[in-house]
DNA sequence: TTCGTTTGTTAGATTAGTCTAACAGAAATA
DNA sequence: TATTTCTGTTAGACTAATCTAACAAACGAA
């Protein structure tokens, strides 16, 4: 349905990266194995390695071993990597679990395209060559996100030694709530200051770092506001509407500016 | 054919996020509007919005306007977040082209859980809350990919004002190129030493930071040397061999061990 | 009001991927 | 050797998504 950067599907490219891990760690590959490994049924991985085999990316006779041809090799290994990639950003820099981090690689490696493929893997060595850097954002990060009671980032110098701004509650330049702004004000997200179902509710519905809001209508304890994102009102309860932090200034921090 | 975090397939994911998108910038959005945005024919339109109709996330009669109900316009919103997020990290922090990060995130989009989704939010927030280190990110990856004929990552005090260790040639501790090891050492990447087509393959072939390789055969300029990889033995010409820097210690750096 | 033009639907084909159920070949066992 | 078990294939059904081609409805303009 989408483009996978190989020729194949992405059903085809899983079915090589599990014979290349079968083949990785026994002798032999068999369609049972393949079954076993991806949770289908053996009638589901027969006409898989035809299909496999008429491209020329394994070697099949019937009811033989399945081999890897160079080209099918090549595939599956680069599809290995791209998960492998994926699924260390997801758990080494984003602390996700190693279980959900897997499942969200597994489909994700098939969209990965070359060059994203390749500044990932520069960026893991950029890291690894910046050991202090790499150690910043990891405990950094994740202080940010132990106390999520309170879920509040703040820039502190015991997080941070790079800090040149003063050492204060927040981040140096103040923010504002989104319920002060004046109407028609159009703002940057800097952070959402709420945690669990609340933070959830926001970040689905879009309101994101960086994102830029407009106020249409003030609203009350009983009148939702209402608030312009990505070109669509929206209503928002007052309790929520106190969590988004904003920009003191129109254009945010400059940093990230990615309107056209 | 993966999952999808809410129980549609990526496809329909992509119908409502197209009518979301129209509807933010017109007030109506019709059958014609969307084939022309998503590239298909307006027949595959026609029986989408009736699969979208059936599971109650759009309201539509035949030869009439498009509107999300509260539960498609929740899908469509969450997708594009998710598909904002993806695109910012692969612009902002891997530096890929807008077009090109458009591409995968469109892709991707339909299969970052919602935990990982929550996590991306929280880094963009911990950036934005840390700019100094957030400078230091995209300057010092920028840095380390701009030469990139000679492909060299130096954390030097110049790009990282962090470092404690000596300001040396290269990171600290010395890394050992591949082709020096004794046969049968076992130890974990550190970094690719090539730029362009040698580092294209050696990162396609599995060859990324922190993974781990095993020196079966050492090799010389006519003999490839045999590199074990995944479990898997991989001929590797000595040009090619000479360009995987590891670190020296068996254990690698301890930072990325995610061996079981 | 009538006739193009635009817009949307339907029919029918195709591809990919999955399943269950039935069958076939090979290996193991009695 | 005969029979049972394991393994793999095939047939047939189903779903989702796309297309082309033909048709139908609505709109606009003369």
């Amino acid at each position: 349905m989408f483009n996978t950067g190989s020729d194949i599907t992405g059903s085809l490219e899983d079915y090589l990266e599990t014979i290349y891990r079968i083949l990785g760690r026994s002798s032999v590959a068999r369609v049972r194995d393949i079954a076993e490994e991806m949770q289908v049924t053996p009638a589901s991985v027969s006409p898989a390695m035809k299909r496999l085999s008429e491209k020329k990316l394994i070697r099949y006779s019937k009811r033989n071993y399945i081999e890897l041809t160079e080209k099918g090799l090549f595939i599956a290994r680069r599809t290995m990597t791209r998960h492998n990639l994926l699924s260390r950003f997801l758990t080494e820099i984003l602390g996700i679990s190693r279980e959900q981090a897997e499942n969200d690689a597994c489909a994700m490696e098939h969209y990965l395209s070359d060059s994203s493929m390749e500044r990932l893997a520069a960026f893991f060595e950029f890291l690894a060559a910046c050991p202090e850097l790499q150690v910043l954002i990891k405990t950094g990060f994740g202080n940010c996100l132990e106390n999520e009671t309170e879920y509040l980032f703040r820039c502190s110098k015991s997080i941070c030694p790079l800090m040149v701004h003063d050492d204060k509650d927040n981040i140096g330049l103040e923010l504002l709530c989104l319920i002060d702004l004046e109407p028609g004000s159009s703002r940057k997200i800097a952070r959402i200051n709420a945690a669990q179902k609340i933070r959830r509710q926001l970040i689905d519905s879009g309101f994101i770092q960086g994102a830029r809001v407009i106020l249409i209508r003030p609203g009350t304890t009983d009148l939702p506001f209402i608030v312009r994102l990505d070109g669509y009102d929206q209503e928002l309860p007052a309790a929520m509407a106190e969590c988004v932090l904003v920009y003191p200034d129109c254009e945010g921090t400059g940093e990230n500016d990615n309107e056209e």
